[in-house]
DNA sequence: TCTTGATTGACAAGTATTTAACAAATGCAT
DNA sequence: ATGCATTTGTTAAATACTTGTCAATCAAGA
């Protein structure tokens, strides 16, 4: 697996390709090739056989691409044959939401403790967690090697808890706060701007209309 | 405004300008330079120059652009400055942390109505919603003038839903479920894979770490 | 009113990404 | 075994996106 730089785009397809994969595998689907997989998904074939040359070729000429190899390499790439370890910070709706939903766990991330701000909260169980203060964040990281954090609070506190959480030592944040993280160059900041995603869909539900309209 | 076909990718940095420009709105910031926007918000001035005349000159030369102007200019190029009415299909955990978060509600996106066809959730209050009997779903959505359904279903069902949501009007998806929809042409969908935000998290990490090592 | 400095809009140059095309490699049928 | 059909990996072409540059324009001060 050579490791130049890929673009993010090409990064961005892959967990795609590994649904798809799945699905294939879970249908006992044994080989597979560009052309049937870009019907499948909608794609050109040559940009699959372009992606997955990224990485060194997975496919072999005049057969095609099995499919558990395929998969268990693109699962592989994307870093999730590994465990990890996450804390949420914001024990909102969104943050239970998130900690109760099976299937990451499933994938391998262990969500081990959530953290709130508001009293009233804590000790209140969450899937088999109980909601801590924030005051336990620096010592509960520390103490139990954790990987990403993932905030789901308002955006005015978010910028300075990442802080705290670099000092600390978490390398990674799934930040769904609304507001842009400002941390050092070797901390990963995956964002999910719900807000942004939903303007997303308006303007493209407003330039469809026009387009009708003509 | 001119309407010649733009890109995704300007269209996906518009929240982002939308969101900068609120706060300097709120500061009482009057006017600014594509400089001085582009040191705050990290990218290029060219950049930002680029996105806003793809919608026609907004700025003035030797002045720079209005910021109260260019925020409603963009709101309206997002087209959020009208009202929209959602469902939600799905009232688990993330269904109802989404119809809680009242930001949403303050952009003029009015969550009317919740469905789940969990029998035990319903009559549960949601907000200021009631958890109705998917049944239900094709009189609500002809009756209620619903533009968006939020599906936050499990993959399985999502695709059957849409179909059916489809039949009865709906103009536009904001899917969380975990399966591409299949919707004709004048559909709009906007996808939140949250498992492969997630992946895209821990690649990240992955090649940060792989990075350090050298 | 004129001049100066600032700043956009437009265009050109530079990158990056996507698609097409095809030779080389392989499986499979005969 | 042999040859044909298939399909990859790779290179080249086409397209899309981003950045740099500068003339034209405007605000503001003299």
């Amino acid at each position: 697996m050579d490791d130049k730089n890929i673009s993010q785009a090409v990064i961005s397809r892959l967990p795609r390709y590994l649904r798809y994969l799945g699905e294939l595998k879970d249908s006992n689907v044994e080989r597979i090739s560009s052309q049937e997989l870009s019907q499948l998904m909608n794609v050109t074939a040559s940009q699959i056989r372009q992606d997955f040359n990224n990485f060194g070729g997975f496919g072999q000429q005049g057969y095609g691409y099995k499919v558990n190899f395929l998969y268990d390499e693109i699962a592989k790439i994307l870093g999730i044959n590994k465990t990890h370890h996450l804390i949420i910070v914001g024990a909102g709706n969104l943050g239970q939401a998130l900690a109760n939903y099976m299937n990451f766990e499933r994938r391998g991330f262990h969500f081990t403790g959530i953290f709130d701000r508001n009293e009233a909260l804590y000790g209140k169980k969450i899937r088999d967690m109980y909601v801590q203060p924030m005051e336990n964040l620096e010592t509960f990281v520390k103490d139990n090697d954790i990987d990403i954090a993932v905030l789901t609070i308002p955006k005015d506190g978010a910028v300075k808890v990442a802080d705290k959480l670099v000092r600390c030592g978490v390398k990674a944040f799934w930040n769904f706060a609304h507001v842009d993280l400002n941390v050092p160059d070797d901390i990963v900041v995956e964002n999910v701007h719900l807000s942004d995603s939903l303007m997303k869909l308006t303007y493209n539900i407003t330039r469809k209309e026009q387009e009708n309209d003509i």
